[in-house]
DNA sequence: TCAATCACG
DNA sequence: ACGTACGTGATTGAG
């Protein structure tokens, strides 16, 4: 009676909870509770009563530190290497204790045994009186389990997808029976756990050996059919082969009795486990579990603390271009949000206007043309915008010929000035961490999907917008420095991002050829040196060519996971001992141009050979922007080589380009922060920094101070706002240690209130636990308080450096606004990019030299400091005369 | 997916 | 005693 063979399923508990904790990293309850293991728990307990239907349940548990022991005697490495979780990882575990207290599932954990271990020991037992085993992990270790009584379900991506295996499917996935499954973690190891296998040999070959010998024993009472290289690493991996196997192995004797009665799968509450997911405020399994198990009426019940995300709005379909008269003219406020298919507004679908939560327009792309869409938006110009990411929707207006700017609150935006530390930015993200949302995905979706969701997003749009308003509410530096600089410079850097900048492409295909031709030069020459061909873009490849090939002397050399580095700075000093170096390093040059910039900038270009990037203002944690897809911030400038690119980037005939760059922005804003009246001085008398430093610290004329002298006292000038310890100093100047120190010392001296700041930055960190800038943005600092001394002074050098570089992406956003604010009156000049300390803007040649000026006199004069700022601009044909 | 490398400020 | 400058993004090789 196979049919009704009994079935008991035994939950990995710790490997189904991790699964949930990296999912949902921000889940949370409203008391702030962290919940995302717990909950990858419940989602999974409840597919494994719905799908599987078990008549008995329970959970194995890994007992921290002790469970371990019996295989680390074996082999010390085991599991080397793994990271301790995090703290609010075990806060969690009372709760699933809870929770599964209200299924009546027991959990059972021992000493020594990890819960592979006892998993294979209840299963065993399972068998012994015909009971079905299904066990629940994500650990495909436990494959080697699988019998004609014992299945796997293996977690996959997701929290509820799982994955059945059988002995079939298993041999048909694998190309082995799970009989040889051990067999198989023997040769081939598994880096995860630190088993070490045999090496060089992989799963491919593993697979292939054991087809041909069937078991490990076969392999070696046959190694002599074997020959070639997997011959000799048979041999010499034998031991490690056998150790590897032991390792892998899942016992299955754990002195513990399976006991039908206590894991009884019936003793399960539903009234309790509706109250555990209530409390845990699990909305929608709250809402599922009905149709899995019966709950009475009296149970269930809303909490009033959480978000009701079932509110109805009318939705107005906008599918004729009369329709769009139903849309009203004067909102003084509303929500938008677009749907497009392509980037910067470039084939939109949808555009969403809701002026009040219960009222939505939906504009369709499949009726409504740009024309008729301009209209609509046009009318928007002083309406008061909130939104999730409106630069994209303001691009969308770009597109079609609306000009709309009236920023009023974006929750991308907001969350992150509030909390700069948060990863997740998509809506659906927002929504789940901070409303405690856990519905359907919001953001990469179909256009139907996003039709069908629309009310839902709007919803959620304003919901988020309600709740940065309270937060900020206390924050009242933060509502300022949004309402001066993060809201108005998001229509600004829409306008650039869609404008774009024009590339000369067949430019960039001549230097491709030239390069080509360089490329395989050096590629000769280095071959011929190493007498050998090899990939000399494999890090790996080229450190065993030069050190060990051609003996090159490894002392002094830095050393990494996977060898001796060898990276730009750790080849220079091996430059005097072989020519090979320095081919290297051109080689390293001319390919990085010819792969990040040369080869792949055409192909990103529009119809029009303009190349459009996309600025994040949510990425950087100093509030600097970061340009993306592609980069147009990193745009080589340092060699003559790297230089020729930015000659590819031009103008239309007619257009010239002007350049406007604030010259030792950072250093001039950390005189001013740190008050050292001195510097500022200096700064304002317009002395060179750099050559009064080095006068200064060696006790010179300033017409004394050598070319050496200067560089290094550049180099300090800005090191020091960094952090830069005498090691870094003596690095990147080729000065002794001691010398090094000595000149800070000397530094400090004379820039006492830079050092003191420093050291109170430092403090505030501790104290309080973020640094800010001028104008309120925040930096978290969690990192200062670590016990982890690499780690806390890491910590340490960022909060020095933030309050400075932060600042400085302040003023210059504030300086776009002002500039776009006098462009608009120009009419016919164009920003095209921002790069940290500079502009760069696209001009009429007529007016160039007018609006050059103008530029100068409107950054200059951002924003009252004591020190004065300055402003460097020039006028070229293309970007690299500038 | 991660580590190494290198482009920029 | 640790490792040695802050902030980014793109490409490549390798497991």
């Amino acid at each position: 009676m196979s049919e009704a063979r009994k079935k008991l399923v035994i939950i990995d508990g710790k490997s189904v909870f991790y699964r949930g904790y990296y999912a949902m990293p921000n889940l949370s309850t409203k008391d702030g509770t962290p919940t995302g293991g717990v909950y990858g728990f419940a989602v999974m307990a409840l597919e494994v009563i719905k799908r599987l239907k078990p008549d008995y349940v329970c959970v194995a548990w890994d007992k921290p530190k002790t469970n371990i022991r019996r295989r680390l005697e074996m082999y010390p490495a085991y599991k080397a290497g793994r990271k301790p979780p995090p703290p609010d990882f075990y806060a969690q575990i009372p709760l699933l204790h809870e929770l599964l207290d209200a299924f009546g599932w027991p959990l059972y954990e021992l000493d020594d045994y990890e819960a592979d271990d006892i998993m294979g020991s209840l299963a065993v037992q399972a068998r012994e009186k015909d009971v079905e085993t299904l066990l629940v992990t994500s650990d495909l270790d436990m494959l080697q389990l699988i019998n004609g009584h014992v299945k796997v379900y293996a977690l996959k991506k997701g929290l509820s997808s799982i994955e059945e295996y059988h002995p079939e499917s298993f041999t048909e996935k694998y190309g082995v029976t799970p009989d040889q499954f051990l067999d198989l973690k023997a040769l081939k190891g598994d880096s995860s756990d630190n088993i070490p296998g045999v090496p060089g040999i992989g799963e491919k070959g593993a697979i292939a050996l054991l087809q041909e010998h069937k078991t490990l024993d076969g392999i070696y009472e046959n190694i002599d059919l074997i020959s070639g290289s997997t011959h000799k690493k048979l041999v010499e991996g034998k031991d490690s082969a056998y150790l590897s196997k032991e390792l892998a192995r899942i016992w299955t004797d754990a002195p513990l009795k399976l006991d039908f009665k206590e894991v009884d799968g019936s003793k399960c509450d539903p009234n309790k486990v509706m109250a555990q997911l209530q409390k845990l405020e699990f909305r929608s399994l709250v809402r599922q579990l009905p149709e899995i198990m019966r709950v009475d009426e009296s149970a269930v019940q809303t909490s009033a603390a959480s978000f009701d995300f079932s509110a109805k709005a009318k939705v107005v379909n906008i599918t004729k271009p009369d329709g769009i008269l139903d849309i009203p003219t004067d909102m003084k406020e509303a929500v938008i949000h677009s749907y497009c298919e392509g980037k910067h507004g470039k084939r939109w679908r949808y555009v969403v206007i809701s002026p009040k939560p219960n009222l939505i327009y939906v504009i369709h792309s499949d009726g409504v043309g740009d024309e008729d869409l301009r209209r609509v938006l046009a009318n928007l110009e002083k309406t008061e915008l909130i939104g999730h990411d409106l630069k994209s929707s303001l691009e969308v207006a770009s597109e079609v010929g609306a000009d709309i700017r009236n920023v009023s609150h974006d929750v991308l935006i907001g969350a992150f000035l509030i909390n700069s530390l948060r990863r997740e930015q998509s809506l659906t993200d927002l929504a789940r961490s901070d409303l405690g949302y856990d519905g359907v995905e919001l953001d990469t979706i179909s256009p139907d999907e996003f039709l069908e969701r629309v009310p839902l997003i709007i919803d959620i749009i304003r919901k988020l917008h309600a709740l940065q308003s309270e937060q900020m509410s206390e924050l009242t530096m933060i509502i300022k420095l949004a309402s001066d600089i993060e809201w108005p410079v998001i229509p600004v850097l829409g306008m650039m991002e869609h404008r774009g900048i024009l590339l000369d492409s067949d430019y960039l295909k001549n230097f491709a050829e030239e390069l080509k031709d360089t490329i395989s030069d050096l590629e000769q020459e280095i071959y011929g040196h190493a007498d050998e061909q090899f990939n000399i873009s494999s890090p790996q490849q080229l450190s065993t060519i030069l050190f060990e090939k051609l003996g090159l002397p490894t002392q002094g050399v830095k050393k990494g996971k996977t060898g001796y580095s060898t990276a730009a700075n750790e080849l220079d000093k091996l430059r005097a001992l072989h020519p090979i170096v320095e081919l290297i390093t051109q080689y390293r040059e001319v390919t990085k141009l010819m792969n990040t910039y040369v080869e792949t900038l055409p192909n990103q270009v529009d119809s029009e050979d303009r190349l459009h990037t996309t600025f994040s203002l949510t990425t950087a944690q100093t509030g600097r922007l970061s340009s993306l897809e592609p980069n147009l911030q990193n745009i080589p400038t340092r060699t003559e080589l790297g230089n020729r690119i930015r000659t590819a980037f031009i103008t239309r005939p007619g257009y010239s380009l002007i350049s406007a760059d604030y010259s030792q922005f950072e250093l001039r804003l950390a005189a001013v922060l740190a008050e050292d009246k001195e510097l500022i001085d200096m700064f304002n008398a317009d002395m060179d920094i750099h050559t009064a430093t080095a006068a200064q610290v060696y006790g010179r004329l300033p017409e004394d101070v050598t070319k050496t002298m200067r560089r290094d006292a550049k180099v300090i000038n800005f090191g020091i706002l960094y952090g830069m310890s005498p090691h870094g100093l003596s690095a990147a100047t080729g000065m002794t240690f001691v010398a090094a120190k000595q000149f800070i010392d000397k530094y400090f001296e004379l820039r006492k209130p830079l050092l003191d700041y420093m050291n109170h930055l430092k403090e505030i960190a501790k104290k309080q636990g973020y640094v800010e800038t001028l104008f309120g943005r925040r930096r978290p600092m969690p990192d200062i308080h670590s016990s982890n001394f690499i780690v806390r002074q890491a910590a340490e050098r960022a909060a020095i450096n933030m309050p400075i570089q932060g600042t400085e992406a302040d003023l210059m956003k504030l300086a776009m606004i002002k500039v776009q604010d006098y462009l608009d009156e120009v009419g016919d000049a164009f920003m095209l990019l921002q790069i940290h300390d500079s502009i760069l803007v696209e001009a009429p040649d007529d007016k160039t030299a007018e609006i050059a000026h103008k530029l100068k006199e409107i950054m200059e004069n951002v924003h009252k400091l004591p020190v004065k700022l300055t402003v460097d601009t020039k006028i070229g044909k293309n970007w690299g005369e500038l």
